[in-house]
DNA sequence: AAAATACTTAAGTTTTCACTTGACTATCCC
DNA sequence: GGGATAGTCAAGTGAAAACTTAAGTATTTT
């Protein structure tokens, strides 16, 4: 498995971006839930809540499953995990531009 | 400092959701950059990349400093520990969740 | 079987966002 | 001083995003 392309890792950040959609993965995280039992504390349509649910489908930050006439709602790590390299690559980068700076003044002085 | 609420969250990751922005971050992790040189590899104008930075530093992401003519942009490295503390937090749900399932399981075998 | 529940889908509306344009200011270089 | 560079600011435009409404389907519940 590959790293995203910076538009995929955009869209998933986008994705978090909303803060109906990052409630319901702070919920999510804590469990699996039904769409109405997402809906309900944000005071969201369940139109609403189902495009939304969509969206953080779409992301992969979470996956669904209809079990009767609910459709139950999950958690997908794995979509965090992205997030979470995408930053340490980051920090990695942070890191080297300091190191360099280090050398710089320690040949410069 | 307390951990920020969820719309300034939300508006973290929203800053971070736009694929222009998302390049810019990484480019500034790498080094101070100044703002035409943001915008240059992106086919940005100028008043564009202004916009988008002015986003970055309203969320933290991004600290600059005005030298001559220039402004300087740099990485704020503790709002992408924010963002990592939130992976954390939800990690942590996650795993408690697993447990919960296990013991219910080990108490109904 | 009828009513209620839990979505689903499509279409329309409103709001927000990213970008442009054009005019302006502050430096740097010759 | 004069031209070029780097950025600033304020409207305005177009498209995408979020939400609503309304009608429909599939599952329970009674």
């Amino acid at each position: 498995m590959t790293a995203p392309a910076l538009a995929a890792r955009a869209r998933l950040f986008a994705a978090l971006g909303d803060p109906a959609r990052l409630a319901m993965v702070e919920r999510v995280s804590a469990g699996p839930v039904s769409v109405s039992a997402l809906a309900r504390p944000l005071s969201l349509s369940l139109a609403a809540a189902v495009q939304h649910i969509q969206i953080l489908e779409r992301t992969g930050l979470v996956r669904t499953e209809k079990q009767g006439r609910v459709r139950l709602c999950r958690l997908e790590p794995q979509a965090l995990r992205t997030v979470e390299d995408w930053i340490t690559e980051r920090r990695a980068d942070w890191n080297s531009a300091f190191d360099r700076l280090g050398n710089f003044l320690a040949e410069n002085n």
